[in-house]
RNA sequence: CGGGGUGUGGCGCAGUUGGUAGCGCGCCUGGUUUGGGACCAGGAGGUCGAAGGUUCGAGUCCUUUCACCCCGACCA
């Protein structure tokens, strides 16, 4: 491709003021363009990338047997009710609707879809395992897109989905894994495995691969010597024992003339934040609910592991009204000891959820649901008795891992996430279902698979730029070779054709750059700007020995040789995958 | 959805107490240049986000509305 030809260019303005680095390299670099907020057009560069990335993605899931189809974007919506989920898929869902009327949710995510592929085909135990993927356009109704590709509206997922019985997912489950290790590994990505919330999408457990990086948005927590690794949302710890010696003393109402904080009542009793109570009330509005969430003073309540121990999927903090005329409580001053069990005005039943930290201390001290008034020495089981105990307590960095080592925080961009689905579909969906050896039908299990390919895009400019530009790996950039000419000599220009031939000829993919009005120093800020591996400058200089000059993108200095050592030393480099020029 | 901000040629911006729009980059033409974002001359391109209002007159004042940016809430 030659850049006189090439749609797009440079820009030293456009996209000046944008944080992130990919963002605003690749929109200078030209190879995306914002559309509005969290939609993008990939122009030919973009999309050369995208189409790369794609390409490895697709070898690994082919060589871990899973098998590419494309599905419809637009998803009758009767799918979407069968699973419940045109309410509560946590994105909220963009509709359509056709003349007739008929209702489509755009995709935002095809679990539905590929159950009723599959229901189709009316299978049988011989047919499983199976695990079918495509790469499609997905929509979500973000609140705020940010972060260039990062978080967007509209973005290509590679997304799959698995079909088994229970005993044969968990090598399904594996297989995915390492295919995933190696995509992002051929990528040039460094990820951390981390495990993390389900959420909306149901199922047990998941995963999601994680590049670590200041511009992510995703928190989690490392063990450095074991590497257990966790999202913050999931992140569980070792809870040291504190007064467990102490004998249990007689409860006590006393006076509390104090404010509403934690440090409040430890400073107005003179005792350890560890042995107050927390009690922290929610409302769940899925459920219509009052959670009232108790922990250890020193720790705080994990919303998403509240959300898990409840069922409460809609958690909102209860208001000062509620607590007061419905619950007859006092904010600052909540209690498990006396509580109503339901609101007197609204009927609406209260859930009692204990942290297990609260089973390493004696004599604890917290709110009597009164103003102003305290109870000392409550002690668990003898004074309360939680309806739910749980882990929902929220890790914090330093804290001992499960495995005993400290917890390290780290940030970065999701870019990929395993789930393991279980029966949640086949049990929501009707005839998701098999015939086993002895011709009874049985549901399915199943798991779904994710990889965002302009989110991974952005991850790699993330983890390979400089501040003159992208430093794209080999097998991602557009082409390997940025080959420029100075000056506008007839002898100059010939070399040049004649090495973009022999270069092309060789399988080489080569952006010649090939404008005679631009002077060297725009086309080596460009090239580095571009982020090419290797850019190679024919000049009268370079010529006057026959020679061509040869720099990678992340050295320092330039070396001559003559065209044959030029095409050697980049096809020794290039990558043998299925990856061609969509443009030529 | 809450708080803050911005909308003026493709991009980045200026525009005074209201008087009918300007600069830099980019683009086009010609010339001089040519190893790290050159220079000279000429040129094209804007109903100032949209609608309504005040006024003899609105980019500027008022009302409404839309879009975008940042922070938060939310979030495979």
């Amino acid at each position: 491709m030659k850049v006189s030809q090439l749609f797009g260019r440079t820009s030293k303005t456009e996209g000046i003021d944008y944080k992130i680095p990919s963002h605003r390299l690749l929109t200078q670099a030209g190879y995306i363009r914002e559309s509005t907020a969290g939609r993008y057009y990939l122009l030919p560069l973009g999309l050369s990338v995208h189409h790369k990335i794609e390409a490895v993605v697709r070898k690994h899931m082919n060589a871990a047997g899973a098998q590419e189809v494309v599905m419809p974007v637009l998803h009758p919506l009767e799918l979407w009710k069968e699973t419940n989920r045109t309410t509560t898929t946590g994105f909220e869902l963009m509709k359509i609707t056709d003349r007739r009327g008929a209702e489509f949710a755009l995709g935002g995510t095809a679990e539905e879809m590929a159950v009723d592929l599959v229901r189709k085909f009316n299978i049988s135990y011989k047919d499983l395992p199976f695990n079918i993927y495509q790469f499609s356009m997905k929509f979500r109704d973000e609140m705020r897109a940010r972060g260039g590709l990062l978080r967007v509206r509209e973005f290509v997922m590679k997304d799959a989905y698995s079909f088994s019985t229970e005993s044969q997912f968990k090598e399904i489950y594996q297989k995915m894994w390492d295919a995933y290790k190696a995509i992002f590994e051929e990528l040039g990505l460094k990820v951390d495995v981390v495990a993390a919330d389900n959420g909306y999408i149901g199922g047990e457990y998941c995963h999601e691969f994680v590049v670590e990086s200041d511009q992510g948005e995703s928190r989690y927590f490392i063990d450095e010597s074991s590497g257990y690794a966790a999202h913050e949302d999931v992140a569980t710890f070792k809870v040291d024992e504190k007064n467990l010696g102490e004998e249990m003393r007689e409860m006590e109402e006393v006076d509390a003339v104090r404010g509403n904080t934690m440090e409040d009542g430890a400073k107005l009793h003179n005792m350890p934040l560890w042995q107050q109570t927390k009690d922290v009330l929610y409302f769940d509005e899925a459920t219509k609910r009052y959670i009232l969430a108790i922990i250890r003073g020193d720790f705080d309540v994990n919303e998403t592991k509240l959300m898990q121990a409840a069922g409460a999927w809609d958690l909102r903090a209860a208001t000062t009204e509620e607590i007061c005329e419905d619950l007859h409580s006092e904010p600052g001053f909540i209690s498990p000891i006396n509580i109503v069990k339901k609101g007197t005005k609204s009927g609406y039943e209260v859930v009692i959820v204990g942290d297990k930290s609260l089973r390493t201390v004696r004599n604890m001290y917290g709110g009597a649901n009164k103003k102003h008034r305290d109870i000392l020495n409550i002690n668990i089981d003898r004074d309360y008795k939680p309806d739910i105990e749980a882990d929902i307590a929220l890790a914090q960095p330093g804290f001992s891992g499960p495995d005993g080592g400290p917890l390290v925080e780290r940030r970065g961009i999701e870019v990929g996430n395993i789930f393991q689905l279980g029966y949640h579909y086949s049990n929501l969906m009707a005839d998701a279902d098999y015939t086993d050896d002895s011709g009874q039908r049985q549901k399915y299990y199943m798991g779904c698979y994710g990889i965002g390919i302009g989110r991974t895009m952005a991850a790699i400019v993330e983890a390979h730029h400089d501040d003159k530009g992208i430093m794209w790996p080999d097998n991602v950039s557009p082409y390997s070779v940025y080959l420029a000419t100075i000056g506008e000599a007839e002898n100059v220009r010939q070399a040049a054709d004649g090495l973009y031939q022999a270069l092309t000829e060789a399988g080489v993919l080569v952006l010649y750059d090939d404008r005679t009005e631009v002077r060297a120093g725009e086309k080596f800020a460009d090239a580095d700007l571009l982020g090419i591996p290797y850019r190679v400058v024919v000049s009268e200089k370079t010529l006057a020995n026959q020679q061509f000059e040869i720099k990678g993108r992340g050295d320092a200095d330039a070396r001559l040789l003559g065209q044959q050592d030029i095409i050697e030393m980049v096809t020794s480099k290039q990558n043998n995958s299925a990856i061609m020029d969509f443009r030529s």
